[in-house]
DNA sequence: TATAATTTTCAATAATATTTGAAAGTTATG
DNA sequence: CATAACTTTCAAATATTATTGAAAATTATA
């Protein structure tokens, strides 16, 4: 396969693979790119290989700097902002479990903290209460990994196939 | 708290959180609803308790039945179709993964597994082989973690935490 | 087989999310 | 401080996705 086919093939499956680690289209495809680039990208460059506006550059880049999946460099001499990620795919996979607990596990954690707290005898407030508490609880041993996976070093994966098989 | 707004704000929560598993609002929230059911629901209840109409309810049922995340049942006599889920959040885990792994990861590595053939022997066919390869190779961890984790019991999370917290 | 009960389909519509592009804002430099 | 280089903002336009509702299809019953 020639390299130029390859590139469009792989940005587009990072795009649309995008929505399920939770990103948007354009925010992954940027990404992408950033993982095979050989140096850090100006907004421009982002522009020009995406066919985007800049206005979308600059949101979408923006989004990935505060999801910490990339950050600027400056170079010496250069006002034009640079772009780099890690290209460690373990970096990549701590960084979107941290923000995915704290934008979404961390959240209904809380609400069905509350919920469950709901009053009454009969047979729909004690279901209620029971699925609740069951759904809390998972969600709580849920964090608990997630916790220890951000925390982990490279090989969690390993170590933890090793165990199981053990 | 009472049941009323309990549930409302419980059902919502729900289906908000849907876009993070992959699924749409009102399939999360129809998913919600058959959680807390203390019996069958059918499409009408469906309708009336969401406020959707005939053809979404009947929609999302259906895709919640691909997913496996519910199950007609059949009342001896009637000629409706009544609508269950498992309650055990462990088996909605499961099944989730499962899916998931089949809709999304899959087609991942299967398009790495191609893409990282690329030719060249240019800096950037060689940062792009490298890479993908990277890529490949963590989306095969995943993947034997989630058949790991499809397969086993319900003590998973347990068993995790337990032997890495030795 | 005709009728009634129920489910499914799908074109039209509505709702939501993304993108554009030009103007406004910011910052470095002579 | 004036200009140029660059970044950010955001209202309007576009694109995408979800929803409706009525007609068509299906299925059970008399």
């Amino acid at each position: 396969m020639q390299y130029s086919e390859a590139k469009e093939r792989y940005i587009e499956a990072w795009g649309s693979l995008g929505s399920s680690w939770g990103v948007n289209r354009t925010m992954a495809q940027i990404h992408a790119l950033l993982m095979i680039a050989t140096e850090p990208l100006t907004t421009e460059n982002i522009m020009e290989e995406l066919k985007i506006s800049r206005g979308n550059a600059n949101m979408n880049l923006r989004a990935l700097l505060d999801w910490g999946l990339a950050k600027k460099v400056l170079k010496p001499g250069e006002r034009k902002e640079y772009f780099v990620t890690d290209k460690d795919p373990m970096v990549l996979a701590t960084q979107v479990a941290k923000e995915r607990k704290k934008r979404e596990l961390d959240p209904i954690i809380k609400l069905l903290e509350e919920v469950s707290t709901v009053q009454g005898g009969n047979e729909e407030a004690k279901e209620f209460r029971k699925v609740t508490a069951d759904l809390k609880g998972f969600a709580k041993q849920a964090d608990s990994v997630l916790n220890t996976f951000i925390q982990s070093n490279a090989n969690w994966f390993f170590k933890i196939l090793g165990k199981l098989t053990r």
